[in-house]
RNA sequence: GCGAGAGUGGCGGAACUGGCAGACGCGCUGGACUUAGGAUCCAGUGGGCAACCCAUGGGGGUUCAACUCCCCCCUCUCGCACCA
């Protein structure tokens, strides 16, 4: 190990002054904590900050990809503390979640008591990494004081129906006997016990995010300190399309097919309907056919039923496949086109969703791609109904759909119109006569929050057989997640076989035999609001203080990883609305910025336990110090992008702070009692040191714009930069170098916080460096005297030299020309032209 | 297939509105100090043996000047992907 020796210092007694994270880590934390630097209360006199990076789940132990998260925003959150910002830098634990519950099926342990150890662990580690948040501010969701909220917003949202409750087809592992999320199921298999995974249709709650579709749309505009791939990614989730609903009567019956189509210009073209095998509709059809579902299975209804079924297994990533082998069954059954009166047959089609528009698509096989496949495969007619400009289309000889644009033919008296007019005058049309209207359709569907596991929020509702579904009364909050149940891993969750929370009085008739809602809320319901519980923790009477929160919200820069880019993000902008409609706050929008950093990985593959490249941070802090930790993460590559680990990467950091290190020991030894780092003095430095001040005075502006900007990697390169000018630098004596060396020490703190506090100290300081005010830069010593001119012939570099700054074409021609190698480079050449950009390039345009 | 982003030394990466390509770090080479050096310090380090030329995925173009702007192509990464 580097450290392992002494550093060329002979004797015992000089040790001290070896540079030993271990001991001055530990010694800051403490001070910093007594001191209680990184507290802070409201104060309406300053410009508030909130900076907040996504809190982890309390998996056991924190991975590289927390450390590279947390240095990314402490960073920020020290420097904008030393520039005068009144900082919020919180950090808790999503604390309720699947791995708990594993734990506790596989080893006994209690969730609470395994999740309580993990966040008292990783406390310790984030500690350990010297980070800036305020500890006072602390959370974690799985405790009644905050789920408690949950419970009160999901109440919210029942009385204003944004909450309620529907049967759905949802992933359902039969041996788990557990709803998975569709992320949890990978390949068609549970991502547990790889049991296959089947479609069931379970009644469920659901939180009425649609009903915000709009907005969540329209305010992405707003969003303009967001990547534009995140907001790409929500507009495309989102998935808003114009088009139609268009009511097509069912033939011998009063029900109706009603149909989404963002081509009303085709309704023409449509020679067959296609509906999703789970629509209930399916069974109306069958029975107006004169044959029930339930009746015996032969001859043609089970090939309905086995079609059925074979659809059912597969799981909603094979359903939308596009490469997905187009099948369907005829279900018998017609409909009637509302515009031609003509009969078509209705087909039940597995590449139809239930989720999407009305589960029933009118297929126009001549100008839709899968329609087309879908008619040749069963013979089914093709009929065109738009014409392109150059060519004429044939019903019998086209290979595909055509989709561009034309001329209407066959359509009645919309024959001869462009079909882009068309829509409009074909919607118009089908309003008039009252069988259909103009549509708007959303990708986006409503929240599925039920869970039936036992570590979560319990959803606060009870189930009266008189009454029937009545929501908990806001006195009667938290429902408390009873902790004496058992973990068998079979049957269904623990709640469910608890009777004595199960068992409850009807609040509302005061039956003693009403029961409980046993399913929990999915855990993004927590996230989805815990940035405003750390303007207000403590508070008991709402969910967070109004004033606190209109004081710090919004978050002024969010960092986290871009997996969330829809889901967490998307539901916290949901709730921030919600909220918003309380009365609670008056933002729109909970993150003005956005940084989605990159992964950490090694070996070219992101870092995995199954990969075994993972490297721990607590040996690199045990070997290196969390300095060292901080400052790689930082270095190795800018925020957003993936960083490639290298251990030698690392000891060149460690290399660094060693230098550093022992630049501030020599200069230290000059005397100097006290700096102030706002007394640099520049003209005194002008005329004793003049690049030295230069130098000092560039690199501050150099690491506050990078910083201010996040490249982080390029303001640590400065300092590097700085250091070895320092070193370079002779008279490391005088009291001037001292201070350069004090701003070094200064510019450094963001990212090294514990030695740079340990110089400053050393340096004799009394006030603590996370509490300085940030240098500012004087633009005076940045002017240079000389500059280097690149002297150009045809754009190629041919001399360089020293010019006076500011010098005119004039002056700098004359410099140019009297050099000895632009004299050649000239003979016999006649200059047709020449550019000069001032101080830096003079471009001579020859023959 | 559609959309977005990226392609720069042996490696990670610099280069703000076109103006010295390769900052900084790693690695490598040589040297110093050393009993020793895997510590530290100094020097060097894109390629072609030098003057000079060639180099930012490839090919064109604009310009006095292109990693940067325009057109075509290739590769990779990410997102979306039967959404009616």
């Amino acid at each position: 190990m580097a450290y392992g020796k002494s550093h060329g210092i002979k004797g015992g007694n000089l040790m001290s002054d070896r540079y030993e994270p271990h001991i001055i880590e530990k010694k800051w934390q403490t001070i910093w904590e007594e001191k209680r630097v990184f507290e802070v209360k409201k104060d309406i006199n300053k410009k508030k900050y909130y900076l907040l990076e996504m809190f982890p789940y309390p998996s056991g132990k924190i991975h590289m990809g927390h450390v590279r998260n947390y240095s990314i925003g402490d960073v920020t959150a020290r420097f904008l503390k030393m520039k005068g910002l009144n900082v919020l830098h919180p950090m808790g634990w999503d604390a309720f979640g699947m791995p708990a519950e594993n734990a506790a099926i596989q080893h006994g342990t209690h969730p609470a008591k395994w999740t309580r150890e993990n966040i008292s662990y990783m406390k310790t580690q984030l500690k350990q990494m010297g980070l800036s948040y305020d500890w006072t501010r602390e959370i974690a969701t799985c405790t009644p004081d905050y789920y408690k909220w949950n419970q009160w917003f999901f109440l919210k949202m029942y009385e204003k129906r944004l909450a309620y409750k529907k049967e759905s087809y949802v992933n359902w592992c039969p041996k788990c006997e557990t709803v998975l999320a569709n992320e949890q199921v990978i390949e068609g298999l549970c991502w547990r016990c790889d049991s296959t995974v089947e479609k069931r249709n379970l009644n469920q709650w659901f939180l009425k995010i649609t009903a915000y579709a709009e907005e969540l749309l329209t305010d992405l505009d707003k969003l303009n300190g967001w990547p534009e791939r995140v907001v790409t990614m929500q507009r495309n989730w989102i998935g808003r399309s114009i088009g139609a609903e268009v009511d097509f009567p069912v033939e011998g019956s009063n029900e109706r097919l009603k149909i989404f189509t963002t081509r009303p210009d085709t309704l023409f073209g449509t020679t067959f309907m296609s509906i999703a095998p789970e629509n209930p509709m399916v069974e109306k059809l069958i029975e107006v056919r004169g044959l029930p579902l339930n009746a015996s299975i032969r001859g043609k209804e089970s090939e309905i039923r086995r079609f059925f079924e074979k659809i059912k297994k597969q799981d909603r990533s094979a359903r939308t496949e596009a490469l997905l082998e187009k099948e369907g069954v005829f279900t018998g059954s017609y409909c009637i086109n509302p515009l031609t009166n003509t009969k078509i047959p209705i087909y039940i089609a597995n590449f139809v969703l239930m989720e999407y528009g009305t589960g029933v698509v009118m297929a126009v096989p001549a100008h839709d791609q899968r329609d087309f496949e879908f008619a040749k495969k069963y013979n089914l007619p093709v009929k065109i109904v738009i014409q392109p400009p150059d060519i004429k289309l044939n019903e019998d000889t086209i290979t595909e759909a055509y989709v561009d644009e034309g001329v209407l033919v066959n359509s009645g008296q919309f024959s001869g119109i462009n079909n882009r007019d068309a829509m409009d005058a074909i919607v118009k049309h089908l309003e008039e006569k009252g069988i259909g209207k103009k549509s708007i359709s959303y990708k986006l569907k409503d929240w599925g929050i039920s869970r039936q596991r036992y570590w979560g929020c319990p959803i606060p509702i009870i189930y009266c057989d008189s009454c029937g579904i009545v929501p908990v009364p806001y006195e009667k909050l938290p429902v408390i997640l009873p902790e004496d149940v058992k973990f068998t891993g079979a049957g269904s969750s623990p709640l469910a076989q608890s009777p004595e929370f199960i068992q409850t009085r009807c609040p509302r008739c005061g039956s003693n035999s009403a029961k409980r809602e046993t399913d929990t809320m999915d855990t993004f319901v927590d996230s989805s609001w815990y940035f405003l519980k750390y303007t207000s923790p403590a508070g008991d009477t709402l969910p967070f203080d109004k004033d606190e929160a209109g004081y710090w919200m919004p978050v002024d820069q969010y960092i986290g990883g871009i997996e969330h880019a829809v889901l967490h993000l998307l539901y916290s902008r949901f709730f921030t609305k919600v909220i918003r409609d309380t009365g609670l706050t008056s933002i729109d929008e909970p993150f003005t910025n956005l940084l989605t950093q990159g992964m950490v990985i090694k070996d070219g593959a992101k870092m995995s336990k199954s990969k075994g490249n993972v490297v721990d941070p607590d040996d690199l802090i045990n070997k290196y110090g969390a300095d060292t930790a901080r400052l790689f993460s930082l270095f190795a590559a800018p925020p957003e992008k993936d960083l490639e680990w290298s251990d030698e990467g690392v000891e060149g950091s460690y290399r660094f702070l060693n230098r550093v290190w022992r630049l501030a020991e020599e200069s230290k030894s000059s005397g100097v009692e006290e700096l102030k780092s706002k007394d640099i003095t520049p003209s005194l430095l002008n005329s004793q040191t003049p690049q030295l001040n230069q130098e000092m005075n560039r690199t501050i502006k150099k690491v506050t714009e990078d910083i201010e900007r996040f490249h982080f990697n390029t303001a640590i390169a400065a300092l590097m930069e700085y250091l070895n000018f320092l070193y370079r630098y002779e008279d490391k004596k005088s009291e001037l170098f001292t201070e350069a060396v004090g701003t070094l020490v200064i510019l450094l703190s963001p990212f090294a916080p514990h030695i740079s506090e340990e110089l400053w100290q050393k340096m004799g300081n009394k006030e603590l460096l996370a509490n300085t005010l940030w240098p500012s830069y004087n633009e005076d010593a940045l002017i240079k005297n000389e500059v280097i001119l690149v002297i150009q012939i045809n754009g190629k570099i041919r001399n360089r030299l020293n010019i006076p700054a500011g010098s005119s074409q004039k002056q700098a021609e004359d410099i140019a020309f009297k050099g000895e190698k632009i004299k050649e480079w000239l003979k016999d050449k006649k200059i047709k032209k020449v550019v000069y950009v001032p101080d830096k390039i003079l471009n001579l345009v020859v023959e």
